[in-house]
DNA sequence: ACCCAGGTGGCCC
DNA sequence: GGGCCACATGGG
């Protein structure tokens, strides 16, 4: 058993299974995915409401509100102006490519698809792979902060290079969308519960692998 | 009055 | 290829 799938193991015994990602539709994880950057989820469910109680969660109606309107929508999201922009990109992006139909995207080559949505401005290597994998159900490993702090905490990797610690990921597992489902959204419950400091957390399913348990700084 | 949150892009060197 | 920085609201 590797280190990764005992860390794994041992998340999920903790946690459960997280039934990720925490939404209706696959466009709605896309908007989700842009809304939560740098961002408590709680505020992302507010402006997600907001845009659903106006019949704004779509293609076309996205693409045609204005950009001071959808800003005031996801307000509470932080960043609003950027991410109002990031959103009509997106859109514009789904029009252009597909004709608004997300099925059309995600039946694209998996990595042509990866580089066009890193070309979208405000979707970065995160969101990208969030996309791909709670949109459209392809094997992209999801790395956020969270991880990358736990990995350099338990001297797993020695890098905090996006793609490195990616590749890390889907080198060591098997490529099971349903396991890098779960395990992403192990790392952010882990991280919730505020574990990403050293130590990781009292009661924290990690502690015992740290390889500086007791280190005081 | 701090610090952080399921990041990103634009600079600079 | 990194190291800063602005971006903005809400909750602890």
């Amino acid at each position: 058993m590797t280190d990764l799938q005992k860390i794994y193991s041992r998340l999920f015994d903790s946690f459960g299974p997280q039934n990720w990602w925490p939404a209706d539709t696959p466009f709605e994880v896309m908007i989700g995915a842009i809304l939560t950057q740098q961002t408590s989820w709680k505020n992302v469910e507010v402006a997600i409401q907001n845009l659903k109680d106006k019949n704004l969660l779509n293609v076309e109606s996205l693409s045609d509100i204005p950009n001071d309107e959808l800003e005031k929508e996801i307000r509470k999201t932080g960043f609003y102006r950027q991410k109002s922009k990031a959103v009509k990109n997106l859109v514009s992006f789904l029009m252009e490519e597909y004709q608004g139909d997300l099925d059309k995207m995600c039946t694209e080559d998996r990595q042509e698809l990866r580089e066009k949505l890193l070309s979208v401005k405000g979707i970065g290597h995160e969101t990208a792979d969030s996309i791909l994998l709670y949109a459209c159900i392809k094997p992209f490993f999801v790395v956020d902060a969270y991880t990358r702090r736990a990995l350099k905490r338990l001297e797993l990797a020695d890098t905090d290079d996006y793609e490195q610690i990616r590749d890390f990921f889907e080198s060591s597992l098997p490529k099971e969308t349903t396991l890098y489902n779960e395990f992403h959204a192990l790392w952010v419950e882990l991280g919730k519960r505020h574990c990403k400091i050293k130590p990781l957390c009292d009661n924290c399913p990690l502690n015992d692998m740290c390889p500086h348990p007791s280190k005081t700084e």
